[in-house]
DNA sequence: AGCACGCCGACT
DNA sequence: GTCGGCGTGCTC
């Protein structure tokens, strides 16, 4: 007997194991590992994932695997090995990493429909429920609970009138478009033509057409080319002179595209020096990663062209990673343009359909190269040649929910599988990859021309509080008024950097200095303009903005922090013949809005692109010659050791997009520190300076690349027992761990509460500790009758990015 | 996660 | 004496 080992799709502690199931014998030979199966799982039907197989069970009744949804594995081995990696390396649940592993299409939705056992007992029902089964053999359970009528509906249930069923919904939708094809040779269809009446001459002209072209066409082309309606076919097809059936087709996000086909570029003598350790470990098949440190404008991404290409002739497959908002058009195009069709894009501007096409494009092995964002490292692929990660400081590399991951280490995993390189690219490497190959770990590539020879713009940094005690209270310095007036003169363009992290827009009493925060969660609420609320961004309260205070009644309330709304406001006053566009979340949340309003600038539609993070990265207009960052220093005083890192990140970034092509750039900073070193360093593109100055600060708190980070969360509705479990937790890392780790805490989370649950953390910072994974797994073990009521919850983040 | 089973308090 | 509250434990 054929016995299948199950993960079933329960995210939860106790049946995070798998279960085995009998395989009946009519699919003996088509189950194999990492198909996807609908099992029986107590009352219920679930969706499960093959892990192995095997003759014998432990377990005396087995039930048998009730329907199969793939023909062929969704996973193939290396994937199934990844995520049992995925599974040990974030602690979570084996099916939180198989389905990450998967795009959300594939995840099985549940139905649960109420159904009449035997019809000529229809009489026998309650009345109430007779009436709403409306002589149906099957009601959903929504509908019946919508109205309010399970305690009748469950009585006859126990009479054995009515059943539950349970089904698995596979969501994947393949869209089928009609095809037309003639059933006949073009010698009969000759003669049908003349046997048709005189009448009919739409049904000629469609017969006429397949004369000249006797081959299958798509229904749409059709009606187009003989310009007639659907009726017409379908009376030829009652005729039996054509034939229609459905055929799959992929939703294509780029089908009205036409992309210009590139050549490879001649490299630079730099390039052509970077290039060549990546070629070597390409064609000699070693595992390696090369970190390619490149300032902006130095071709990194030709590099990366060039790489994939010699990956492509050797008959193998690569993986280039995006961050989410720099995966824009431009960028797509420079990988479709060069690599064609055998280019996949993951992005989350994709529907749901159109990533499991992009999907099913790998997995049918169409397309050799794909270019995505965080997910894409999972992609299908056999026999990868390459990896590469862009931006690889990009902190959308970290998933932040289960599993959290970090692409970069799967991406390193996989390469280590695949004997393949790994690039990892940036203008700013984290101080983790650049330590790493500073040590040699990693291979250092280095890029420190700019292609066009173009210098980096200069940076002038401009101190807020001076400008204040000049008595200039706008968020404008003199210096970015006058810059920006001349651009105006001169058409040329600037770009208008807002950085709103950690700064959205609270309100704030003038006279008391009260804070309107939100009653569930300890965090200020921010005003929403357009419909006049404030929102808690952790929960979903919202509520009026109030026109006095609540402490001292003081109409003197306002909201403070500075929206990308304000600044266009105060931008309209003090520039009015200024043409801008604005983007941020409200004016780019439709699809394709983002594109659109780039395109825009790029045509000299507006003098000035207003924006936040969004416009930091990939933006590449000639005409732009003036950077202007409003606010450098918001995040600077965020809790998290990598806000001076980050900081630096953003400023170099912006940076960056000021004087790309012949015009030379200009760049101000406008800050409130502006002595910060990630500010001044920032200011001088030198990033070994702020690389030394930032580890020094790092070896001296203890932080990596020194140390490795742990951070458990506990949270309860009741601060007593949130106190109480983190204490205990606390104490048994001491005792556990070696004593060269450092324990913190436990301390209150920078959000003390969400949702009415009280926050607390334990963070550990540790070298080497070969029993971490066991002794935080048997924390959650100890913790686990209470996780499943749902009174506690226990967050555990390796290498944790987000502090809060 | 769901769901059944089972053991105590408020009603017919 | 029964209905229904939710604490406990299981799902191959």
């Amino acid at each position: 007997m054929k016995i299948a080992s199950i993960i079933v799709d329960v995210p939860a502690m106790q049946t995070d194991k798998t279960y085995d199931y009998i395989i009946p014998a009519k699919w003996s030979d088509v189950i194999v590992p990492g198909m996807r199966v609908v099992v029986p799982f107590g009352p219920r039907k679930v969706q499960g994932f093959v892990m192995s197989l095997s003759d014998e069970a432990e377990v005396e009744r087995l039930k048998e695997i009730h329907s199969i949804l793939d023909l062929t594995p969704v996973l193939n081995n290396e994937l199934l090995h990844i995520s049992s990696w995925l599974t040990e390396k974030t602690l979570c649940f084996t099916i939180s990493a198989l389905q990450a592993m998967l795009p959300s299409a594939m995840r099985a939705k549940y139905e649960k429909e109420i159904r009449l056992l035997d019809t000529t007992r229809q009489a026998e029902l309650d009345s109430a429920v007779q009436k709403a089964m409306n002589n149906r053999s099957s009601v959903s359970w929504e509908e019946v609970e919508k109205n309010d009528l399970l305690h009748l509906f469950q009585k006859d249930i126990k009479k054995g009138l009515l059943e539950v069923v349970y089904n698995v919904k596979n969501r994947t939708n393949k869209k089928t478009v009609k095809q037309v094809e003639s059933t006949r040779t073009t010698r009969e269809l000759e003669k049908e033509l003349q046997a048709l009446p005189a009448t009919a001459s739409k049904q000629k002209e469609v017969l006429r057409y397949f004369l000249q072209n006797n081959n299958p066409v798509l229904l749409k082309d059709l009606l187009q080319e003989t310009n007639t309606t659907e009726n017409t076919i379908k009376a030829l097809i009652k005729k039996e002179l054509l034939s229609e059936k459905l055929v799959e087709v992929y939703r294509d996000p780029f089908a009205d595209k036409e992309f210009q086909k590139t050549q490879p570029l001649a490299l630079t003598y730099e390039q052509q020096k970077a290039i060549a350790p990546i070629l070597t470990s390409i064609e000699e098949q070693y595992h390696k990663v090369f970190l390619m440190y490149g300032v902006t404008g130095s071709g990194k991404t030709e590099v990366y062209l060039q790489s994939i290409d010699a990956v492509l002739r050797q008959g193998k497959e690569a993986i280039v990673l995006v961050p989410e908002i720099s995966l824009t058009p431009q960028m797509v195009n420079r990988f479709k343009g060069r690599f064609g069709s055998e280019v996949a894009v993951f992005h989350s501007g994709l529907g749901a359909g159109e990533k499991y096409d992009e999907w099913r494009k790998i997995h049918r092995k169409e397309v050799r190269v794909v270019v995505g964002a965080r997910s894409a490292i999972f992609a299908p692929f056999e026999n990868l040649g390459i990896i590469i990660i862009d931006e690889e400081h990009e902190s959308s590399y970290k998933q932040e929910d289960n599993p959290r991951y970090h692409a970069r280490d799967v991406a390193i995993f996989r390469g280590q599988l695949h004997k393949c390189p790994v690039v990892l690219g940036s203008a700013t490497p984290t101080l983790e990859s650049f330590a790493r190959a500073s040590k040699q770990v990693y291979e250092l590539i280095t890029l420190k021309e700019r292609v066009n020879n173009r210098p980096l713009p200069t940076v002038e940094i401009i101190d807020m509080r001076e400008e204040l005690r000049n008595g200039n209270r706008s968020m404008f310095s003199t210096a970015l008024f006058e810059k920006l007036t001349e651009r105006l003169q001169r058409k040329e363009q600037s770009v208008l950097f807002l950085n709103r992290r950690g700064h959205s827009s609270f309100v704030m009493c003038r006279d008391c200095g009260y804070v309107a925060n939100c009653p569930n969660c300890d965090i200020s609420l921010t005003y929403h303009r357009t419909n006049h609320l404030l929102k808690c961004h952790y929960c979903a309260y919202e509520t009026q903005m109030p026109t006095t205070c609540h402490e001292c009644g003081s109409e003197h309330i306002r909201f403070f922090g500075t929206g990308t709304q304000k600044v266009e406001e105060e931008l309209a006053k003090i520039l009015p013949q200024a043409r801008v566009i604005r983007m941020d979340v409200d004016t780019t949340s439709r699809k394709g809005a983002h594109e659109k309003l780039l395109k825009e600038f790029g045509d000299g539609k507006a003098d000035i692109l207003l924006g936040t993070q969004m416009i930091a990265k990939g933006l590449d207009f000639p005409n732009v010659t003036l950077v202007g960052v409003l606010t450098a220093d918001t995040m600077l005083h965020l809790p998290d050791f990598r806000s001076s890192e980050k900081t630096f990140q953003l400023l170099t970034q912006v940076s960056g997009r000021a004087g790309r092509h012949e015009l030379l750039g200009e760049v101000i900073i406008q800050s409130y520190t502006p002595e910060h070193y990630s500010i001044q360093l920032a200011s001088h593109h030198d990033y070994d300076g702020f690389y030394e100055n930032e580890m020094r600060i790092r070896k001296a708190h203890s932080y990596p690349p020194f140390y490795y980070l742990a951070l458990i969360t506990v949270s309860h509705p009741e601060v007593t027992k949130t106190v109480d479990v983190s204490d205990k937790i606390a104490t048994y890392l001491r005792k556990s761990l070696t004593n060269q780790s450092i324990i913190l805490g436990p301390v209150t989370s920078p959000i003390a509460r969400i949702n009415n649950r009280y926050r607390y953390q334990c963070m550990i910072k540790y070298k080497n500790e070969p029993n971490l994974y066991m002794i935080l797994k048997g924390i959650v073990d100890r913790y686990q009758k209470e996780i499943a009521q749902n009174s506690l919850t226990l967050s555990i983040d390796l290498n944790p990015h987000i502090m809060m």
